[in-house]
DNA sequence: GCGCATTCTGAAAGCGCTTTCTGATGTACC
DNA sequence: GGTACATCAGAAAGCGCTTTCAGAATGCGC
């Protein structure tokens, strides 16, 4: 790759001597100079880029004419300041590129170009420290509202700094919404049954036939793991089906750690006969590390995720999921932090989750048999 | 999923009744306010907070004290207002949930995060008037730059909407860095070298035999997609093997394209023994689609893509392409963006693909002998 | 001990806009 | 024709901060 190299240049309207025929020499074209230009007050002008109040048909038509001939764009620090408002809103992810995370935010984009409200997006990499520092810099940006989407964690630490930096915001009237459980955080909630849904599948794969089940977790203090792995175990315990501690390995909440997750599980000897991941993304690594061992999907061992990204449909074997809406879980959380906010408690807005079975799933394999 | 819920409340501190120990009863604590408690004059304590010069240690520790116990936030539009530079960089792209995009979002985000900035994102969904608008909504929060992700448009009206939007944006001082080609756009570039990437694989495809390809492509007008198309389909030209018009479906840039376009091609009836899709993601609903034929790849057919999105390691079968870095494409947009600009003309940085064969090519079925 | 250079602090002028408040103009009615 | 009431334009006061400028306090040399 080289740099320094030059784009087929265009003439572009004397930029370097004069200016372009009538903007002004300072940077930009203010609201003043509109004004002047089209010979009405600064109020006037105001009003009529505002639709605030009626203005006279005539000056209306100067100054839309001039600002246009300007190329006037108004001052959004200008105007936030001077009406203590801003457009846009925050929205705080773990990783920009986890499709999980990718869905909603299409989600929340989508909904925030109806309210015309712009989206500053900030990825953590799962790094308290900076989710609070980001959060500081939307506080300093005066967010309209700040989306956090995401497990949480379950920390006392995390949830008191947290609430530290959040409090303050809510107080001066900036609004707050999340997606996944953040105990403690008094804030309206979209709220994936992570528990109910698990249990579902725990349920649906007992239907298959499975007696021996291996789990892949993430880290155990993210909100989401926790229930999805209570969920999932305390329904095979309701039906008399042990969980051996053995079958349960615990990795990182990545394509990666599901792959390190499932070689651990192969490595420690007899399989069992069904496995769940408790994410899609991990579900992927472990079935390239299924792959990998020559251990064949459904075959030998069944394989369910849980939140149905659009990519797992595409693979092979097609994925056994627990679907969540995770495009509308976006629009949702976007809808409830622009709403009016409730009176006194947090809203909170369950989503179910619904068991998809497709091909990685299968009764298991006859050598499981009691 | 029912709303108007109520998650577990906490004791928050006197919400409703007084305040906080401390803090002012108007919603944001300003600069005054911290002054005003510590002793100082505001200068000082703009001083202090921005260490802009020397102030004398005990005044300095008062300021710092009661910011901290005051939890004052910088209002960044004043800031920005009164400093004229913000803190913020605009991206525009056009779905987040494209896993090409999110790739280069990740180095995005990442390297604004070492910059300490904060990204506004915008998805125009490929509607190009979404795209002007959002240009002028970053102008109007007076972004410090705006990076445009992904294929620019073969069409002279676009060209010169867009711009007559960034030229008084530079004009202003405003950075403009892009991703991928964008004509007589004169502004720094990361520019993936598709047309020699797309020439690289066609020639590693001759080489394993194959002498009848068909191409899956997107709407013409991208210039990604031109550049791709031209580089694959001169390289076969050059070696004497013909390109037949109906060995080529055009659709959309999207999974649903690349199946809706190998659904085509296989509806035409015999197949070529290698097919092209111009991305990774239209190739991955082309393997779907030939799956849900019946038609084996690579047994029978050949599919390479283009990109090397994280995810196409983890087909089956795993899927030759051309790797684009996209995370390091994003980290250089984003550095040409923060670094000072070129005097007179715009950096090209060019980015080389590299062809990765996998195991969704392999030598043509016999049946395509000649 | 005095004068001068050197720090450091505070007052005040904006940055570009919104939004009262005030005053001017026009209309309606008696 | 004069008063009362709308209606609409303009002057001006901020919004919360940065930054210049001038003045106060300190240090030093002689």
């Amino acid at each position: 790759m080289t740099a320094d190299d030059s784009l087929p240049s265009d003439p572009v309207p004397d930029r370097a001597s004069g200016r372009a025929s009538r903007g002004p020499d300072r940077a930009h074209v203010t609201l003043q100079d509109v004004a002047k230009e089209a010979g009405v007050s600064l109020a006037t002008a105001s009003r009529v880029l505002n639709g605030t109040a009626q203005v006279r048909a005539d000056l209306r038509a100067r100054v839309l004419a001039t600002a246009g001939e300007l190329a006037y764009t108004p001052n959004a620090h200008a105007q936030a300041l001077a009406s203590s408002s801003s457009k846009a809103i925050g929205v705080i992810c773990h990783d920009v590129s986890d499709p999980y995370f990718a869905a909603i935010a299409r989600g929340v984009m989508r909904t925030a170009a109806d309210h015309e409200l712009l989206v500053m997006l900030a990825s953590t990499f799962r790094d308290p420290a900076r989710e609070i520092e980001y959060i500081a810099m939307l506080r300093a940006q005066r967010a309209r509202a700040i989306l956090l989407i995401g497990s949480g964690f379950e920390d006392r630490d995390w949830e008191r700094s947290m609430g530290a930096e959040l409090e303050p915001y809510q107080r001066a009237g900036g609004r707050v919404a999340v997606v996944s459980r953040h105990r403690s955080l008094r804030v309206d909630t979209v709220l994936p049954q992570n528990r109910e849904g698990a249990a579902a599948l725990a349920r649906a794969l007992l239907d298959l036939g499975h007696r021996d089940f291996g789990v892949l977790t993430g880290p155990r203090e993210l909100t989401t793991v926790s229930d999805r792995f209570a969920g999932f175990a305390d329904t095979l315990a309701d039906a008399g089906v042990p969980l051996r501690a053995d079958r349960v390995a615990e990795s990182g909440f990545t394509r990666d750690g599901g792959y390190a997750a499932a070689t651990e599980l192969i490595q420690r000897g007899d399989l069992p006969s069904c496995v769940f991941a408790v994410t899609d993304v991990m579900a992927i690594g472990a079935l390239a590390a299924f792959r990998d061992s020559g251990v064949d999907v459904p075959g030998e061992l069944s394989l369910a995720g849980f939140d149905d990204i659009p990519i797992v449909r595409d693979l092979t074997p097609p994925l056994t999921t627990v679907s969540l809406p995770l495009d509308l879980m976006g629009e949702r959380v976007m809808q409830l932090a622009v709403r009016e906010p409730a009176p006194k408690r947090s809203r909170v807005e369950r989503i179910e989750g619904k068991v998809v079975l497709r091909s990685s799933t299968a009764a298991p394999h006859p050598s499981h048999a009691k």
